[in-house]
DNA sequence: CAGTTGACCAGATTTGAAATTTGGTCAATC
DNA sequence: GATTGACCAAATTTCAAATCTGGTCAACTG
């Protein structure tokens, strides 16, 4: 090689990946992952569809590295919120916050949902689990709560797999919508059905009055450090190095 | 007509619906809306094909008979469990009751969950709503809300219409299951989650504390009207009149 | 003749084989 | 050494023929 390429100079490859995801999230989006193309993708990078099989092995991998980004992204929005406002830390700001993202994000909410339309074969991985799980969503909530329970953000009165089972039907629920919800029913603004999620998960799972404001602190920090190591989880293999 | 049959005397007209939707309702189980024939259920009733059209006159009407019929009994087993005891009308009890039919009845789950599979073309009605809605549960549910709030069941802190959304998301969620939550996830039983299901619920809308005997009294006896009505309305029509 | 039936029909669905598309590879090229 | 696109096997789509099924109604029954 060429003299070895300072660590700080931006990677060429690592920039090319980035180009090949952004070209599959605009297909993903236009036409949903079965009627996207390996061709299609190449075309839009301006690459080589070989090329792009030096990056990832199977079209699957593509993708599933796709999904990686935007949920590491998110994570990075919620990381945001929470160093602005520890308040944000508390769990039903964290579920407002996630309901909210996903209503925004088509690919988002299509991973929450199981959106077969969407993600067609992405929806439930190999192992039968939706995507979302794969990813370690399930994982993660899983920490959150025992980190907002060793803070007093939850209660104790109920056991932790409980209160992620609570928070996940909440999320679910709000998300994929009831039966009388209609999902077009655009005379309910997102921001509002946000705030009965949160209300919910408040009610059900916060201990009652405003949390201790040293304690949230704590709390917001410690629940950063969750974020940063699930961001680190999620750092998608895109390279040489994932191949083979 | 050979002299008027007295009113009292069994009408095998009925009689013979009900066998019909018998029929239907165990093809509807074993096979699914889509793979059931009318041959097969005329065959399964003992009856001519022709006699089928003679009660509804559409396959597709006449499956909505059935789920009527089957809405109607659930109805009716959460009246019995109200006359038995009145804490069964307050919110969280009602809603537990709705899942943990649910997680019985196929049928019903099927109806709650629209569930293409089971329902195929019936999961959404020709206007586009889930069948549930179509058979009037948003409004049953609107009406209970209204009541529980002027009996005091339920706080007057927030709207009813969010209320009535809570109450539907919850379900929903509770339903069709979460992300972290797998739905054969048989470690974690159906009663288990029912409470779950009431806990949210109880907490997320309910006022603090036990409620007023009296009062609770009063609210069961408004409740048991409400779904007298309701079961009223579902009376589904399976007979000539209902024909042309 | 009122009530019932199943042969019948048009339209929907399924089948299956040929034609086309697409994920993935690798020899040729830069 | 990095990149590419022609190439291939396998998957998917097409499309017409074959089959099935919802719905009707003339014939039949008691």
């Amino acid at each position: 090689m060429t003299h070895d390429r300072p660590a700080t100079a931006p990677q060429p490859e690592h920039e090319r990946a980035e180009r090949i995801l952004d070209a599959a999230r605009e297909l993903l989006m236009a036409w949903g992952y079965k009627r996207v193309t390996v061709d299609e993708i190449a075309r839009r990078a301006r690459i080589g569809k070989g090329t792009v099989y030096l990056h990832w092995k199977t079209k699957e991998q593509l993708f599933t590295a796709l999904l990686r980004r935007e949920l590491r992204q998110h994570v990075h929005t919620v990381a945001t919120g929470i160093e602005r406002d520890p308040d944000a830390a508390r769990p039903s700001r964290v579920a407002r916050e996630v309901f909210a993202e996903q209503a925004r994000a088509p690919i988002h909410r299509a991973m929450l949902a199981g959106d077969d339309e969407l993600l067609g074969a992405l929806a439930v991985s190999g192992t039968g689990l939706p995507v979302i799980r794969e990813l370690g969503f399930g994982e993660l909530l899983a920490r959150l709560v025992e980190i907002w329970r060793a803070h007093g953000l939850l209660t104790e009165a109920l056991p932790a797999a409980d209160q992620v089972f609570i928070i996940d039907m909440a999320l679910h629920g709000a998300v994929t919508g009831g039966v009388v919800t209609g999902l077009d029913n655009s005379d309910y603004p997102t921001e509002h059905r946000a705030d009965l999620l949160a209300h919910t998960i408040r009610t059900a799972l916060e201990p009652a009055g405003p949390p201790n404001p040293a304690r949230l602190r704590a709390a917001a920090q410690a629940v950063l450090t969750a974020l940063e190591d699930a961001r680190h989880t999620l750092d998608a293999p895109g390279l040489h190095a994932a191949n083979r």
